[in-house]
RNA sequence: CGAGAAGUGGCUCAACUUGGUAGAGCACUUGGUUUGGGACCAAGGGGUUGCAGGUUCAAAUCCUGUCUUCUCGACCA
């Protein structure tokens, strides 16, 4: 029946448009614990691709997984007082085991920076030690008062790694270093136009004296932080009292960093690709690149779509045929909601021709190719899908993209459009709070790479930052 | 956590106002006919109405509580 498949429009109601999307392409399920929802086969399958392509590239970098366990004790939370006061609102608790009541009350890891502290601590004696490089796959909890599917959920799967280093240049050279990865990937692979940048004194990771934060801006202009790298100089080093011996033999504190991304970046891809007919996913991370659809009752048919199937398995091609007896019209339509980069279509008319009917996902445009040199066109076709869907996010999210040169003219903006809006800034805390009551907006990041041009536009004092404001999920 | 909306087979909804122990379409199963944009015929299976309590001879329906989902705010990756 039409209406089942029926995805409210993107443009009439975003927010029933994205959690109609997340379910009809059979994402995710919703649990019966709020926040905590079942990700399904499919939407499992672009996060073990996601993870397969950061993994690997985590150790090309040097990094070790490891798996720290999912309770911390009260007293070791308690040990960074920035930390605590900063994860202490979100924290759930675990007070009885069994019949046994805890003396010592656990809760479930927020973030791993404390259990990987005591760690070290046991672990580091000399300056030969280090760095210590590790990477953990995990989920953990954070009690969210609003959940929605991907976007802010409180088991969060993710990744988090954590380091320790000899020397401060060293630590600040992971943080960048990582968060460079996490660009990389996102432009490459998600196909996400991020900004880059760092956060304010308000904005950063409880504990840490860095963050640096990874920006993407979504179909109606709301932010997405989609990952972060932070520094913490020797702030837990000295809290947890974690030293080395150095070269002269004297005891130091090291140097410590933490970065991660989360399957939110699941959901920047919807929010920034999808489309009214459902899904879009950029190829590269895309479980079925090909969807394969016969058309017809053919012994003749079927016997060409296998082996049309042949050899996009020998290409490492991922792909499905579609047998079963919906019809055509059915199989186009699951085919777009799924998201599938490519479609073939196979009948007796293109049988006879010679040809194949390819369509691809981003565009719907529908081509016909010869037979023969398959393998090339679909090769070319996803690539020209993965750069369009870039191209296509970049052009939308600089259209979004603005700058105010005084504070009414931000507010008029903030009113009236959805979107970034750059200005100059002093960097206290006070104009930033005063931007949020006032109009909503929160800080982003701050450009490293751009220099003041003018007054802070709150209150007209020089200006230290440019800095981009904006909603965010 | 504050304001609003909603929870009835897998999905979308009806029955609720005026209590009398559930009905449709889609989906699913079997058989057959079909297949170039969401098929058709026939025969089937599946729910005691989110959960808990209360009122009543009798509750999907009335009352209370609670949980979940969605929207908006405050909080946050």
């Amino acid at each position: 029946m039409k209406e089942l498949r029926e995805i409210t429009r993107r443009d009439v109601d975003f927010a029933s448009w994205y959690t109609d999307v997340v379910k009809k392409a059979d994402l995710i399920d919703y649990s019966s614990v709020k926040g905590s929802m079942i990700i399904r086969p499919y939407g499992y399958a672009i996060w073990e691709n996601i993870q397969s392509v950061l993994d690997k590239e985590f150790k090309r970098l040097g990094h070790q997984n490891i798996q720290m366990p999912m309770f911390i004790p009260e007293s070791l939370l308690n040990i960074e007082k920035d930390h605590v006061n900063g994860f202490a609102p979100e924290v759930a608790w675990v007070t009885q085991g069994g019949s046994e009541l805890l003396e010592e009350r656990l809760c479930v890891r927020p973030t791993s920076e404390v259990l990987f502290c005591d760690h070290f601590k046991k672990i580091m004696k000399s300056y030969r030690d280090l760095p210590l490089l590790y990477n953990q796959w995990c989920t953990i909890v954070r009690w969210e008062k609003n959940t929605r599917p991907f976007l802010r959920s409180r088991e969060i799967l993710w990744q988090e790694g954590h380091t320790m280093h000899e020397t401060c240049e060293e630590a600040v050279e992971e943080t960048k270093k990582m968060l460079k990865v996490y660009e990389d990937f996102q432009r490459n692979y998600l196909a996400l136009p991020v900004i880059v940048g760092r956060k304010t004194e308000k904005e950063k990771f409880a504990g840490a004296d860095i963050t640096y934060t990874i920006e993407a801006m979504m179909y109606d202009g709301v932010a997405l932080q989609n990952g972060t790298s932070h520094y913490f100089g020797q702030n837990f080093a000295k809290a947890f009292g974690i030293e080395f011996l150095n070269k002269e033999n004297k005891l130091e504190n090291p140097y410590q960093t933490s970065w991660g991304v989360s399957t939110r970046m699941i959901g920047a891809i919807i929010m920034t690709h999808s489309d009214d007919r459902g899904l879009v996913l950029p190829p590269k991370i895309a479980p079925i690149k090909v969807d394969l659809i016969p058309i017809g009752n053919n012994e003749e048919v079927f016997r060409k779509m296998k082996e049309i199937q042949k050899i996009l398995d020998k290409e490492h091609i991922t792909n499905q045929m579609n047998r079963s007896d919906k019809t055509p019209g059915f199989k186009f339509a699951e085919s777009e909601v799924k998201g599938y980069p490519i479609r073939l279509e196979l009948g007796l008319r293109d049988l006879e021709a010679g040809t194949i009917t390819l369509v691809r996902r981003d565009t719907l445009e529908k081509i016909s190719v010869s037979l023969d040199n398959i393998v090339e066109n679909i090769r070319t076709i996803l690539e020209s899908i993965q750069e369009n869907l870039y191209n296509r996010a970049l052009k939308r999210r600089n259209s979004m993209l603005y700058k105010a040169d005084t504070y009414d003219e931000f507010k008029s903006i903030a009113k009236s459009k959805s979107g970034f809006i750059k200005i100059n800034w002093c960097g206290n805390t006070e104009c930033e709070d005063k931007i949020k009551e006032e109009t909503g907006l929160k800080s982003r990041c701050i450009l490293e790479e751009e220099n003041p041009d003018g007054q802070c536009i709150v209150c007209g004092n020089s200006g230290k930052h440019k800095i981009y404001f904006g909603r965010q999920y």
